[in-house]
DNA sequence: CAAATATATTAATATATATCAATAAAAATA
DNA sequence: TATTTTTATTGATATATATTAATATATTTG
């Protein structure tokens, strides 16, 4: 039996496993590895910025990412990359000839340029990767509709929870972990200010909630958790 | 030039034509016809009910809907569906078996329904149609990346100044037009109570911004208006 | 290592917006 | 048309969270 509530998280990650590569013949993966760059990112750089020209789809291979938008005052995260998914499928629409998005390394991070022109090529030669591209593009809606339901209408402690569970879950796959996001970052995440979400982590922490010390992270009550999460 | 700000709106209504069906043969397009209904849906009625099994390809042939999500204390409006839209197309993702957001009809309208397993055998089969719904998809996640940062970092007034001019510009075209949402349905298309609607209306107005009795309203001065939904 | 810089923490205060409650107006129904 | 029900409006109050500012702690750099 499924309870709505299960959709409706802040989880910014997805957790589509992205096959679309195993999909493509010999010849069609050569000519996108030939039309094709691998760059490292150190943490902390640009990896790509809102309203530049749209010219290459971006490729996680190894790292950590954050996809964004920002208006100079205010930035909001739209989502957390990990290895093996694309840091934006949605360009590929004709209608976005500009960035909608930066993004950024939140660790050292392999990322894999793609043309896009040959990408779009390869799109219209080989339908199963087309169908693949469009289980991509539905699950990072889905994921993004529960998210921006939270995000308006969850309170911050809620939406924290998410984070934390998010972090644990999906990103690290362990209760315990050394944190590479700042408060600020978390703060990006979850909606709020840096200063609230300081004062929620000190409140779970002396909830029993989870352990914390400085950059080190530990999930104590999952249960307690995730009952958080679901009522806000 | 291309502002910044000018991706960035709590609009909520695609302003991409769909092509797809342009797409079809003439044996395609009767497979579809064959394995579909069009149902006629009164004001005020559920097109779709979030966790109901995904069975059905929605498309809006006629009226205005919307999509939203509800967890029993808040709802959240993801988007309107005016003619020639998809009520969702995110559901073709093989990962959800279960709707994840409801759909009702603002005014009479009519929605075809389209058997899901013959959707996504014309998918697998006609390139250019899978193509084109990758267009839609990819429209679709850029218009809600822009409302999901408009709905949790602008505040309200500006947030009602989008919803205002998404409604004259993209739905009615007209600069007067007879409302058919509530004030509860604007509150639940800018994330916030309708009575803080009823007042911010209530300030356009007085500021001559706006002219409005009851349903009826008037975009009088857009210069200022747009100002506002820049400014926040 | 010391100095400089960036990040984290804490507390006090401000504020936008929700909530609650009461009334008015409009729409639906008998 | 009168009655009931729903929607809109208004004002008073509550509250979650941002903002500001000051201090402490890490981290980076010379």
């Amino acid at each position: 039996m499924q309870n709505i509530n299960s959709i409706l998280s802040s989880c910014s990650i997805s957790s589509h496993q992205c096959r679309c590569f195993e999909k493509l013949s010999e010849a069609e993966a050569a000519l996108i590895d030939k039309n094709s760059v691998k760059i490292r990112f150190s943490k902390g750089e640009i990896i790509s910025k809102q309203g530049s020209f749209v010219s290459q789809i971006m490729y996680m291979e190894k790292g950590l990412a954050k996809v964004y938008i920002d208006n100079g005052k205010n930035t909001l995260v739209l989502k957390i990359i990990k290895e093996g998914n694309f840091i934006g499928l949605t360009t590929l629409s004709e209608d976005s000839t500009f960035l909608q998005y930066s993004a950024s390394a939140y660790i050292d991070s392999d990322v894999r340029l793609i043309d896009i022109s040959v990408f779009r090529q390869v799109l219209s030669s080989n339908i199963e990767f087309a169908k693949e591209v469009i289980e991509i593009l539905g699950t990072n809606s889905a994921q993004m509709y529960g998210r921006f339901f939270c995000l308006t209408h969850k309170q911050s402690y809620g939406r924290l929870a998410d984070i934390l569970l998010c972090l644990s879950e999906r990103i690290f796959k362990k209760e315990e972990f050394e944190l590479p996001l700042s408060r600020k970052d978390l703060a990006e995440l979850s909606g709020m200010s840096s200063e609230t979400v300081i004062r929620m982590l000190k409140r779970f922490h002396a909830e029993g909630l989870i352990y914390m010390k400085g950059k080190e992270m530990k999930i104590v009550d999952f249960e307690k958790l995730r009952r958080i999460s679901e009522t806000g």
